[in-house]
DNA sequence: ACTAGACATCGACATCTGTCAATATCTATC
DNA sequence: GATAGATATTGACAGATGTCGATGTCTAGT
């Protein structure tokens, strides 16, 4: 059973819809924790932007100025988020875009046609 | 000149579009920080299910199990963030949701279109 | 003026968060 | 199997955050 943060975003109508629950709200606040950083917004927004492709951590790391565990640690939230999906080949680390996750918060956050 | 932050976020593209630049993350994150607490997304969503409507701080206090000073304090965060609109009127509190700023945080974080 | 009520501010506290240095783990190659 | 390189984990620390009780401020009535 055990919903993932992702699942759970397609759960509810958009806010402006009707009121959240207050267990869909504890639900989703999770994810846009995920995003709220400048770091996880830049490092989302790398591997998004990138539509379906991976992204080897090693072409996103020389974007920041950050330590190489920050990066890492950061990467780890955003997938334990369900954001992001991680596949490891040889030695390198791949991230590949959850797009329907971002696509139902941004439809939950703004939905155009609330 | 000062951007307000929902200002900041007609600013850019969708982030599955291109990624975003440093210092629109930067600009962006504390709006995203300010949905990111359960407490804060019901509340936003409380005002902005009233399309357009002003809703009374004594309406949206008895929705939650918090001492009257946090519920004052997210409601402060909200605003400051952009989000929320208020206004006073005798001795009551409304706010007003900024529709405009939700929809164009939800087309940033998942534009359909992107 | 005094009071009552709605909301804001302040001060304090425990918890969470972002960051780094140090260290560990894994994999390809020599 | 020893080494080098890519990434993860751990431990530590400063600063941010959510919450509350106490107190302050403003307004409407009495």
């Amino acid at each position: 059973m055990l919903l993932s943060p992702v699942d759970a975003v397609a759960c509810c109508a958009p806010l402006s819809r009707e009121p959240i629950s207050a267990q869909s709200a504890e639900r989703i606040a999770p994810l846009l924790k995920a995003l709220a950083d400048p770091v996880r917004l830049r490092l989302m927004s790398l591997v998004a932007s990138r539509k379906g492709q991976e992204v080897c951590i090693c072409d996103l790391s020389p974007e920041f100025d950050l330590s190489q565990p920050t990066i890492s640690h950061h990467l780890k939230v955003l997938r334990e988020a369900g954001l992001l999906e991680r596949e490891k080949r040889g030695v390198w680390v791949f991230y590949k875009a959850r797009t329907e996750a971002l696509a139902n918060l941004g439809a939950l956050i703004g939905d155009p046609s609330a």
